[in-house]
RNA sequence: GUGGGCGUAGCGUAGCGGUUAACGCGCCAGGUUGUGGCCCUGGAGAUCACGGGUUCAAAUCCCGUCGUCCACCCCA
């Protein structure tokens, strides 16, 4: 019976058999994070939108078209939250972790909410695992949180995975650089497209990351940032590249990788599936250092990624990675006659009591209907109650696999399933 | 936000102008006397996405809306 409802545009329902993957990248990400010495961290799902519009950048997709945005009944502007790194950094400032060692390490995983057009991989509600190193400028913090997400990934078990990087400079060098790329775009914008000719305008660096075939060669003729560094710049990128190397993190520069929020400051990366397709980016992070200071903080460094639930499993499942199965009940307690029905919810209770999942029958299903029952919820033993049964205080208990049977006191029922191949 | 494909029971599909919309899986029940998986039988379950139009007649043709998928855009 298809009802009237239907979950809204861009969302979806994660079901029980959904659960394993979600479960195995979950446990995964917090092993990881713990092995790393960071901690978890969950703000609210929705913040004053201008922390948004503030922190991510006003002329950026998210912000501008993006957002979900409402008042409450109060007047707030307040919005959902459409990334992961401006609320921690909130946190961060609200509660004085500057008193705190540095760098703070922090990871969280949570729902984000992006108005966008819904394509395979791509949601208006999806979810994010992110880490957040805040507090420390020097190389070594970005190469932490890229072995970090890179470990993810490996244990998960994902291969042939790119891990793109790149520095755009900072609040010094950068401004230069783009007065470079305008000169250079400057007599070629009748050649390039017409979001090029807004970018030239509004955000000139997002012009190295047009798509568009006609735009193609001009980008490959451009300066490439990486030679307009100031020294710091160079010196942090010089010595990140170096440590990737020692970590064993095989990595490509792409002077042209930018990324869409404007507060990266030097290093950024994108972690790039084999697989073609438009929602390709599974993870991406940079380096922050002038946001915390935006957000009406001391000038405070700091270096993150996120990385797409959704986009992971997605990967987890082309690349045909087993996850461990679902849970099934360890036993079924099934009645062969009413007058069974309060011994078989005893026996239940004390069966869960001792730590073991059991499910008890309900209603009025004949015998062969339990076993079937049973069997379908892929329970290990089945526990029978009858008449018989009932005059010995005993349970016929059937495994299902092989259909061994033995009649077992009620009071030992659980210790016999509980011990032997238990999960 | 732009362009295109698709939308039939929970899932996967058939039917593509004409009487009670079909099949597989799944679900429920039975196949005699207390027992699953295979097999057999039966049952429940579909306003054929929604709304409008064309026609004597529409799941089948047309339009719109919504959803989904693909590309663009953007990103995770």
């Amino acid at each position: 019976m298809t009802g009237r409802y239907k979950a809204p545009r861009g969302t979806q329902d994660i079901l029980p058999e959904d659960q394993p993957h979600w479960d195995f990248v979950r446990e995964v990400a917090a092993r990881i994070s713990k092995a790393f010495g960071y901690e978890a961290i969950k703000t609210p799902v929705f913040e004053e939108a201008s922390l948004f519009t503030r922190g991510v950048g006003e002329v950026t997709d998210i912000v501008q078209k993006e957002m979900y945005i409402f008042n409450d009944r109060s007047g707030l502007d307040l919005a959902l939250r459409p990334e992961g790194t401006a609320p921690v950094c909130r946190a961060y400032l609200e509660h004085g972790m500057h008193n705190l060692p540095q760098p703070v390490r922090l990871w969280y995983w949570t729902p984000i909410f992006r108005y966008d057009r819904p394509q395979a991989g791509r949601y208006r509600q999806h979810h994010q695992f992110g880490a957040e190193a805040i507090g420390d400028s020097s190389a070594a913090v970005d190469v932490e949180v890229i072995e970090l997400l890179w470990r993810l990934y490996e244990e998960l078990g994902l291969t042939n995975l790119t891990l793109q990087l790149n520095s755009i400079g900072d609040g010094k060098c950068r401004p230069h650089y783009l007065e470079v790329l305008r000169d250079y775009y400057r007599d070629k914008l009748d050649r390039v497209c017409d979001d090029d000719r807004v970018r030239f305008e509004q955000n000139p660096l997002r012009l190295l990351d047009c798509k568009q075939e006609r735009c193609q060669p001009i980008i490959a003729g451009a300066p490439p940032i990486t030679d307009y560094l100031c020294d710091d710049c160079t010196a942090h990128f010089t010595e990140l590249t170096a440590l990737l190397e020692a970590a064993d993190i095989p990595f490509t520069v792409n002077p042209r990788l930018v990324r869409g929020l404007d507060y990266y400051t030097r290093t950024v990366f994108e972690v790039i599936p084999p697989e073609e397709g438009a929602q390709s980016t599974i993870g991406g992070g940079g380096r922050y250092d002038g946001l915390i200071e935006l957000l009406g903080g001391r000038p405070t460094p700091g270096v993150g990624f996120a990385t797409g639930i959704e986009r992971t499993i997605l990967n987890l499942q082309r690349q045909g990675i087993a996850v461990p199965q679902r849970d099934r009940p360890r036993i079924y307690v099934a009645i062969q006659t009413p007058a069974a029905r309060v011994p078989a919810f005893r026996l239940a209770s004390d069966i869960r009591r001792a730590g073991i999942s059991a499910v008890v029958s309900t209603g009025d299903r004949s015998l062969k209907a339990q076993m079937r029952h049973a069997d379908a919820l892929g329970a290990t033993y089945v526990a029978i109650l009858g008449e018989n049964e009932l005059a010995a205080k005993s349970a016929t208990l059937r495994q299902l696999a092989d259909g061994a049977q033995e009649t077992v006191p009620l009071i030992d029922v659980a210790s016999r399933v509980g011990r032997a191949n238990a999960r």
